[in-house]
DNA sequence: TCATCTTATAAGTATATTCTTATATATGCA
DNA sequence: TGCATATATAAGAATATACTTATAAGATGA
């Protein structure tokens, strides 16, 4: 009943690539567990706004993670679309929640919010 | 009940750093599934000898991956005490074997065994 | 429409990565 | 001891990566 879509190596290579920063790997946990706007990750990462813009550009063009704008903002989500989703669950799962650095910004005032 | 030690973003990262290369994925793909020692690596893959040994150095140097030596060669194998061994496993046991690589050398007679 | 806010892109730079070739070191054996 | 085999290290080159600053582009709201 196993219908996981195999990965090969060089697939699996890229995308560990991809996730082998820790900006980025930082990034796709937070978004695995909330969707994030740009803004946020600004103020999440001591970065400049382009640094953390091309590192978003990175993720999405492999594909891994998705925008959606609202209003002003863009918002950035882990695309369970991807062929190889369940592989970046499966890392991103064993990494800590990240969740507290989100409470951090909502004690700043920072938390952007669509809900 | 759960034991397993916690990683944290950074160390993964770092690992996933060092998976993130395809001569080094595979290569440690092959050693999760039996010790390996250089110049079979060298066979295996299209790069100089110090190529590999540069790429092992990385995974020694990590603590991932352990040598021994057996007379003239020196095999490579996973270390199972590195303390993110089983995250390592997590992501190695997604990849499709590369038993049949070995299998190749075999049959090419580049096959070393010291069992 | 204009000013502002948010995000993306461009260009340049410093550093890291991954090879290459040349050479050194370690082991085994005649 | 001396040669052959196996592996590691050194040095250098080409390319990739991850920032920076400056600027452009898209959306909002007066």
């Amino acid at each position: 009943m196993e219908t996981k879509q195999d990965i090969d190596v060089e697939t699996a290579a890229s995308i560990l690539k991809l996730l082998g920063d820790k900006t980025r790997l930082t990034m796709v946990k937070i978004m695995a567990e909330h969707e994030c706007c740009v803004c946020e990750f600004v103020a999440l990462f001591e970065m400049s706004q382009p640094a953390i813009s091309q590192h978003l550009r990175k993720l999405k063009d492999s594909g891994i993670v998705k925008e959606s704008r609202k209003g002003q903002w863009i918002f950035y989500s882990l695309n369970p679309m991807h062929p190889y989703y369940s592989f970046v669950t499966t890392i991103i799962s064993e990494l800590p929640s990240q969740q507290y650095k989100l409470e951090e910004l909502e004690v700043q005032g920072k938390r952007i919010s669509c809900d």
